[in-house]
RNA sequence: GGGCGCUUAGCUCAGCUGGUUUAGAGCGUCUGGUUUACACCCAGAAGGUCGGGGGUUCGAAUCCCUCAGCGCCCA
C-alpha cells in the first residue's frame, strides 16, 4: 500500500533522520581492513573555531560528490574528516573574548591561556563538523582528527626531530615577516601583498669632507646623496647607502663617508650590483634590520645591522630620545618634520606599491630581524617538483601546474616558529648550565643535557606555524608515525579538493612531507575548486556582509537544494557567483528539481499501487517504444554522467542528469505511459511500463545521488523493488552502461514523435485554438517510420497535442496550417475558420525563406571543390542528406503556401 | 615587470580534441492552462552578427595574432 505522501517535499522531515540512519548503519565508516579497493580524500581541515561558509559548502560538496559516487562504485572510500587548530586565528579569538571580560593574555599567563583556549575548542570545536553533516557529508566520523590531538601532535614532534637531525631545520637570526599586532613571525606566504596608496621620500644625507664633484651641495657647501625611501622611519636604523658599481655619478662620491642626519652616526657608501641606478637617485639606504634586501646586502658587506623598533612597531631606544615610543607611522611623520626643518627633505611624491599585510589581521607587516626556526626547502622541493613533472600529481584544471612548479623553483627557507602560545611547542630545549650552549631537540622531553649533564633546561618559548601540523595532513591523521592498518590501505590518497589560494601553504607542501616521510605523493589528483562569490563579483566576506549561511539555505531550501546548486554552478575550476539578496533566484531551482523527483517518486507510487511490480526481465518481450527509448537514453545518460565524474566535470554530470529526469523522463516518459499505467492497454503493456519506469527511477536516483543524496534516498528506498537489493542507496551499485538497452532506431522515433507533437502544439498555441478543443492532423508524404509510430504511438500524440485523429492523406484545397518536419512529413491542420490567412501566409514565407537559406548555404558548401575533395567524407555525406532534406522542405512548403495564395 | 584567466540571450552560465543541424540550459519576460505526480507545475513564444579587428582553414564561438575591458597570481 503506497504512503501517503504530501505533494511538496519537506527536506526538514527527510533529511535528519536520513543522515542519522546512514550514520548508525555505519555506511560512513571506510574499513581497513576491507579487500575493496580504497578511495581517499582527506578533507582540507577548517579552523576549528570557523563557522561554515558558501566556501566550505562548495568544497565539501565537491568532496561529497566524489565520496559517494568512489563508494557506489564498489571502492573502499574513505573521507577523512577533521579540524584545524589555526594557531593565530584562535589565539586572536580567544584574547577577544577576554579583552571582553577585561582580562588578558598576559596577564592570566601561558597555562591559564592555554586551558581557556582548549575550553573555548570543547565549547564550540564540533560546530563547524554539525554544519558539514547538515549538508549531506559523508565523512568517517569515527575517524576525525584535530590538529592538536596526540597522535597528529607525535606526527608533528617526529618530523621536526627527523628534520632537524637531517639538517633540514635550524635555526638563526634573519629578516623574517612580523606582524606587530600579533606579535609574531610569519611565513613569507602569510604576508600577503597589497597594493597601498604612499609617499616616497626622497632623503638628502650630507656628505663628510669634501664635496664630491658631480654631486649637488647644500647651502652649507657640503655635498649631499639623495636616497628615495617609503619608508623614512627606518632610516635611524641605516648603515650604509649604496650605489651601483658603474653608476659614473657617484664615481668619487664611492669612499666618503655620509652624516646620517637626526642620529649623528656616520655610515659609509658602499657599491653592490643590486642597486637599480634607474630606480630615484640611484643611491639606496641600507636598513639591514628592517629589510630583507638590505639585509642580505649587508651581510656581504660585513655591515652591522641596528634594531630600531621594539616588537610592537614602536621606535626602541636605539634611536634619538625625541623618537622613542613613538608608533612607526607617528615616527614617519616626525622624521620626514624633521628632515624637512634641516632643509635635507628633497621632494614627496605619491607613490603606489604593494605592501606586505597580515594574512590574519591585515596589520601592515614589519620585516624585523630576530632569532627563527626555518625550515630548509630545497631538498623537499626537488622531489615534489619531480613528482608533478612526470605526472604522479596532476592538477584539475591543467594551468595550476606552472602555478605551483613556479613556487617550487623559487622556493625561499619556511620560517616554522611562532611567537604565540595557541599551537605545537617547538621540542628545542636550550641548556642553562653556566657555559654550556647545547640545544637539545628531542622525541623525549630531556630531563639533562647530554653535553654537560646540567638539569636546567628550559623549552623553545615558541610554537610551530600551523601549516607545520597541516602537511601531514593526508598520513598523521591516519597514525603515522606508527604503521597502522589504516595507513597501510588508506595511503595515498586519491583525490584532493581545495581552493587555489592554499597552493603553496598547503597543497605543496603536503606533497613534500608525503614524498619525504611516506615514499610517496599523498594524492593523486588535485581538484582545485572555485570562489563563492556575490552577484556583483566580489569575495564573500564579514565585512561587506554579502555572505550566504549555507545552514540558512538549507534551512529554507534543504541540503539537496544547495548542493545541486554549487555543482551545477561548478565548472572545473571557475569561480561562481550567488546572490545573497536573492535566494530564491540562487537556490530556487535547486529545490524545485529535488520537488520534481519526489513528485515524480509519489506518482510512481500511486500507480504501482498493490500488485506486484515485476523486474524488467519478466517482461521484456512487452517493451513499447516509450519504455525502448527511455531505457536507452538511460543507458547513454549513465555513460554521460559517469564519464563527467571522471574528467571531474560535476557541473556536467549535474546538468546531465537534471535534463534527463526532468526533460525526459518526467516531461515524456511519464507522461506517455500514463494510460497503459491506468491498464487502458490491457496488463501486458501496463507491467511493461511499471517495469521500466521502476528501472529508470532506481537507476536514475542512483546517478543522481551523489549531488542530491537525501531527496535520492527517499524516493529510492520507497520503489517497490531495487536492483541489486542494497540496505541504501548509499551503497547501492553505480550503473553501468548497458548496451542491450541502447536502441538507436528507439530513439530517432521518439525524436519523430516528439517533433510531430512539437509541431501540433506550437500550431495550436499559434492559432490560439481552445485548449480543450481536439484537433485533426493530416499527415502526408509520410515515411515507413512515421507510420509506424504513429501506428504504435498514436496514444502520446492523442494525449500530448490534443489530437482526435490522424488522417493519412492530404484533401487539395483545404484551408489549415502546414508544417513541413525534418524528416519531409508534412503535417497539415485544418483549421477552417480558426486561422488567420495573412498570418499563416506570412508565417509560411518566413519559414520558407529560413529554409532557402539553409538550402542556398548547404548547396554552396556542396559546391565548393575543396570541401568536397578535403572535408571528411561522412561530413560531406551529411551535408548532401541535409540538401536533400532542405529541398524536400522547401518544396512543400512552396505547395502549401500556394493553395493559401490561392484563397482568398 | 612576468604569468594566468575571463568577455556567448536581460541575468547566471554550458558549449570538452574546430565539422557546417537552426549556438544550448536555468532564471527572468510575454501568451495560454483546475490535463487526478508536481503551480516548487504544464504548454507555447520572444530574445544571441559568441567583446572589437586581423589571420590560419574547405570550414572558427572553438586554433593563432592583436586591441579593449574586467579579474587573479608571482616579483
Amino acid at each position: 500500500m503506497a504512503e501517503a505522501l504530501p505533494p511538496q517535499y519537506d527536506p526538514k522531515a527527510n533529511e535528519e533522520p536520513l543522515y542519522r540512519w546512514w550514520e548508525e548503519e555505519g555506511f560512513f565508516h571506510a574499513d581497513e581492513a576491507s579487500e575493496r579497493v580504497p578511495y581517499t580524500i582527506v578533507i582540507p581541515p577548517p579552523n576549528v573555531t570557523a563557522m561554515l561558509h558558501m566556501g566550505h559548502g562548495l568544497n565539501n560538496t565537491i568532496q561529497d560528490v566524489l565520496i559517494r559516487w568512489r563508494r557506489m562504485q564498489g571502492r573502499e572510500a574513505l573521507w577523512q574528516p577533521g579540524t584545524d587548530h589555526a594557531g593565530i586565528a584562535t589565539q586572536n579569538v580567544v584574547e577577544r573574548r577576554l579583552a571582553q571580560q577585561d582580562r588578558s593574555r598576559v596577564e592570566i599567563g601561558r597555562e591559564a591561556f592555554v586551558d581557556e583556549v582548549w575550553e573555548f575548542v570543547h565549547e564550540t570545536g564540533a560546530t563547524i563538523l554539525d554544519q558539514l553533516r547538515a549538508i549531506g557529508s559523508s565523512c568517517d566520523w569515527e575517524r576525525t582528527r584535530f590538529t592538536l590531538d596526540e597522535g597528529p601532535s607525535r606526527a608533528v614532534r617526529e618530523v621536526f626531530v627527523r628534520l632537524y637531525e637531517k639538517g633540514l631545520i635550524y635555526r638563526g637570526n634573519y629578516i623574517i615577516n612580523w606582524c606587530p599586532r600579533c606579535l609574531t613571525a610569519l611565513s613569507n606566504e602569510e604576508a600577503e601583498p597589497e597594493e597601498t596608496a604612499g609617499k616616497l621620500y626622497h632623503l638628502r644625507y650630507p656628505i663628510l669632507g669634501e664635496a664630491p664633484a658631480g654631486l649637488p651641495k647644500l647651502p652649507d657647501g657640503r655635498g649631499y646623496v639623495v636616497v628615495a625611501t617609503t619608508r623614512p622611519e627606518t632610516m635611524l636604523g641605516d648603515v650604509a647607502v649604496a650605489v651601483h658599481p658603474n653608476d659614473d655619478r657617484y664615481a668619487e662620491a664611492r669612499s666618503s663617508e655620509l652624516d646620517l642626519p637626526l642620529t649623528g652616526r656616520r655610515i659609509p657608501v658602499v657599491t653592490d650590483e643590486y642597486v637599480d641606478p634607474e630606480f630615484g637617485s640611484g643611491a639606496v639606504k641600507i636598513t639591514p634590520a628592517h629589510d630583507p634586501n638590505d639585509f642580505e646586502l649587508a651581510q656581504r658587506h660585513g655591515l652591522p645591522a641596528l634594531d630600531v623598533m621594539t616588537p610592537d612597531a614602536r621606535m626602541s631606544s636605539s634611536v634619538p630620545e625625541e623618537f622613542r615610543g613613538l608608533d612607526r607611522f607617528e615616527a614617519r611623520e616626525q622624521v620626514v618634520a624633521a628632515f624637512r626643518e634641516l632643509g635635507l627633505l628633497e621632494k614627496v611624491e605619491d607613490y603606489t606599491t604593494s605592501i606586505p599585510h597580515c594574512y590574519r589581521c591585515h596589520t601592515v607587516v614589519e620585516p624585523r630581524l630576530s632569532d627563527q626556526w626555518f625550515v630548509k626547502m630545497k631538498p623537499l622541493a626537488e622531489p615534489a617538483l619531480a613528482a608533478s613533472r612526470d605526472g604522479r600529481v596532476r592538477f584539475i584544471p591543467d594551468r595550476y601546474t606552472k602555478v605551483y612548479e613556479n613556487w617550487l623553483e623559487n622556493i625561499r627557507d619556511w620560517c616554522i616558529s611562532r611567537q604565540l602560545w595557541w599551537g605545537h611547542r617547538i621540542p628545542a630545549w636550550y641548556c642553562r648550565s653556566p657555559g654550556c650552549t647545547e640545544v637539545i631537540v628531542a622525541r623525549e622531553d630531556p630531563t639533562r643535557c647530554p653535553e654537560c649533564g646540567g638539569t636546567d633546561l628550559q623549552q623553545d618559548a615558541d610554537v610551530l606555524d600551523t601549516w607545520f601540523s597541516s602537511w601531514l595532513w593526508p598520513f598523521s591523521t591516519l597514525g603515522w608515525p606508527e604503521e597502522t592498518p589504516s595507513l597501510e590501505k588508506f595511503y595515498p590518497g586519491s583525490t584532493l579538493v581545495t581552493g587555489p589560494d592554499i597552493i603553496f601553504f598547503w597543497v605543496a607542501r603536503m606533497i613534500m612531507a608525503g614524498i619525504e616521510f611516506m615514499g610517496d605523493v599523498p594524492f593523486r589528483d588535485v581538484y582545485l575548486n572555485g570562489i563563492v562569490r556575490d552577484h556583483l563579483g566580489r569575495k564573500q566576506s564579514k565585512s561587506l556582509g554579502n555572505g550566504i549561511d549555507p545552514i540558512e539555505v538549507v534551512g529554507l531550501y534543504g541540503a539537496d537544494a544547495l548542493r545541486y546548486t554549487v555543482v551545477a554552478g561548478a565548472g572545473a575550476g571557475t569561480d561562481q557567483k550567488l546572490n545573497y539578496q536573492n535566494l530564491e533566484e540562487s537556490f530556487g531551482p535547486g529545490r524545485n528539481f529535488a520537488n520534481k523527483l519526489w513528485n515524480a517518486g509519489r506518482f510512481a507510487l500511486m500507480n504501482l499501487a498493490d500488485d506486484e511490480t515485476p523486474r524488467l526481465e519478466e517482461i521484456e518481450g512487452s517493451l513499447e517504444l516509450a519504455d525502448r527509448w527511455i531505457l536507452s537514453r538511460l543507458s547513454r545518460t549513465t555513460g554521460e554522467i559517469t564519464e563527467s565524474l571522471e574528467r571531474f566535470r560535476l557541473n556536467e554530470a549535474a546538468t546531465a542528469g537534471h535534463g534527463f529526469f526532468w526533460g525526459e523522463v518526467a516531461d515524456w516518459y511519464l507522461e506517455i505511459i500514463k494510460p497503459r499505467l491506468r491498464g487502458e492497454f490491457g496488463d501486458d503493456s501496463r507491467d511493461a511500463a511499471r517495469a521500466t519506469l521502476v528501472t529508470v527511477l532506481d537507476q536514475t536516483m542512483r546517478l543522481l545521488h551523489p549531488v542530491m543524496p537525501f531527496i535520492s534516498e527517499a524516493v529510492w528506498k520507497r520503489l517497490p523493488w531495487r536492483e541489486g537489493g542494497a540496505p541504501s542507496l548509499m551503497v547501492a551499485t553505480w550503473p553501468a552502461r548497458q548496451d542491450r538497452w541502447e536502441d538507436s532506431t528507439a530513439e530517432q522515433a521518439m525524436a519523430d514523435l516528439q517533433e510531430l507533437i512539437g509541431t501540433v502544439r506550437n500550431l495550436r498555441a499559434e492559432y490560439g485554438v481552445q485548449p480543450a478543443q481536439r484537433v485533426t492532423v493530416r499527415i502526408s508524404g509520410e515515411t515507413a517510420e512515421i507510420r509506424e509510430v504513429l501506428e504504435e504511438s498514436a496514444r502520446a500524440l492523442f494525449d500530448l497535442a490534443r489530437v482526435e485523429q490522424v488522417v493519412f492523406g492530404r484533401t487539395e484545397g483545404e484551408i489549415g496550417a502546414v508544417v513541413v518536419l525534418t524528416s519531409g512529413v508534412e503535417v497539415f491542420l485544418p483549421l477552417e475558420g480558426v486561422i488567420d490567412l495573412d498570418r499563416e501566409r506570412t508565417r509560411l514565407r518566413s519559414e520558407l525563406n529560413r529554409i532557402a537559406g539553409q538550402e542556398e548555404a548547404t548547396s554552396k558548401r556542396l559546391a565548393n571543390e575543396s570541401f568536397v575533395s578535403r572535408a571528411p567524407a561522412e561530413v560531406v555525406e551529411r551535408e548532401r542528406e541535409k540538401l536533400t532534406n532542405f529541398a524536400e522542405q522547401r518544396e512543400k512548403l512552396a505547395r502549401g503556401l500556394a493553395v493559401l495564395e490561392g484563397s482568398a
